[in-house]
DNA sequence: TCAGATTCATCAAACATTTGATCATTTGGG
DNA sequence: CCCAAATGATCAAATGTTTGATGAATCTGA
């Protein structure tokens, strides 16, 4: 794997031999600025190199930590969501788990095939639904975190802690621009 | 929405009435503390971040960009690649565009029913598979990324020039510690 | 009060992804 | 030369996602 300084000096104009997931940015930024001068080749680098880096991070965790557990990504978010903020309702749940109410259904139905939460009906409002974990549910979301947050830490050790801020920051200051940017949300 | 600052700041104990998907890093970064002392809150909080920016910046392009031009964000990144490389070996575009070889063969399925790119047998190697776009493939990704880098310019403006460097140098220099790290990478 | 609008959840169909198995082709060592 | 091992692609089954439709419960306003 080429170093990231790598991946940033080099023009080639040709495919490279071996165009790799990472060297990949360096070589799609420079063609199209080629192919279409009118490029923003700068809010492309950006976006592109965000998603590559999110994507190795999340296909670690998720190979390393969840699938050998037999959890999946998405159902991990939701026990996640659920251990920290408590039993809540599943529009909540899908809100601040980043899914869709409809994604959050379906999704519902192998945890709790799975034992590791409950459904009910919530009592103020009998089309709502509660959400809990059950206590297989938290024992298993404890041991899993743990191992999750041990590879979060690995990653984080590539950074330095005053680059680790930073970057959380300028990670934040790039959502908050969103409005301005107008994008669209989930509901 | 609230901006990227208050999120930062809030320390409540119990959940905040109205926890938001961008809320929910700070909250459940100072929760897992308490639960268990020894999280690595920084890491933890890093990774939950970078998830959180790049799953808005994805949600936006995909549901404002592609879904609405009957494209997937997968099938984007499969004719992206094949835009900029040119005609190359299926296992090639599956490195480049962040997918096993599997969940490219079914995604060709439908690209290639669609009629933007054409699946070969390689000369060389029998067992080999060439892509290349389609007439109607190349016209269509032209259009498409137009639109897409126009809304990566509005996300990109949130930022300034010189920490849009900044947050993709420490994205690059995150990706490169991923070797440290021992990363799980595909194939 | 009650009928229409809204909200919540689920379903249906199409699509994409994962792991593991299978089949065809190629490579490499004896 | 030939057979075992490795490689490339696809398939199968399970899971999760999207949009749009449907049904149930609640709210709103005349």
């Amino acid at each position: 794997m080429p170093s990231y300084r790598l991946a940033v000096v080099t023009h080639n104009a040709a495919p490279p031999d071996e165009l790799t997931f990472w060297s990949f940015v360096d070589y799609a930024v420079h063609k199209a600025e080629r192919e279409l001068p009118s490029v923003n080749a700068e809010a492309m680098r950006m976006v592109l190199t965000l998603n590559r880096a999110t994507s190795m991070v999340v296909y670690d965790l998720e190979s390393s930590v969840h699938r050998p557990r037999g959890w999946t990504w998405p159902g991990f978010r939701v026990l996640f969501a659920l251990w920290l903020a408590g039993p809540m309702e599943a529009k909540t749940t899908a809100q601040i788990s980043g899914m869709s109410r409809a994604a959050l259904s379906a999704l519902l139905n192998t945890l709790e095939r799975d034992g590791l939460l409950s459904r009910e009906r919530a009592t103020h409002d009998r089309r709502a639904l509660q959400l809990s974990l059950t206590e297989a549910g938290y024992g298993a979301i404890l041991g899993v975190f743990r191992a999750h947050n041990r590879r979060e830490s690995a990653w984080a050790e590539a950074l330095e802690p005053e680059e680790r801020r930073e970057l959380v920051r300028l990670l934040n200051k790039l959502m908050a621009g969103s409005t301005d940017a107008q994008a669209k949300f989930r509901n």
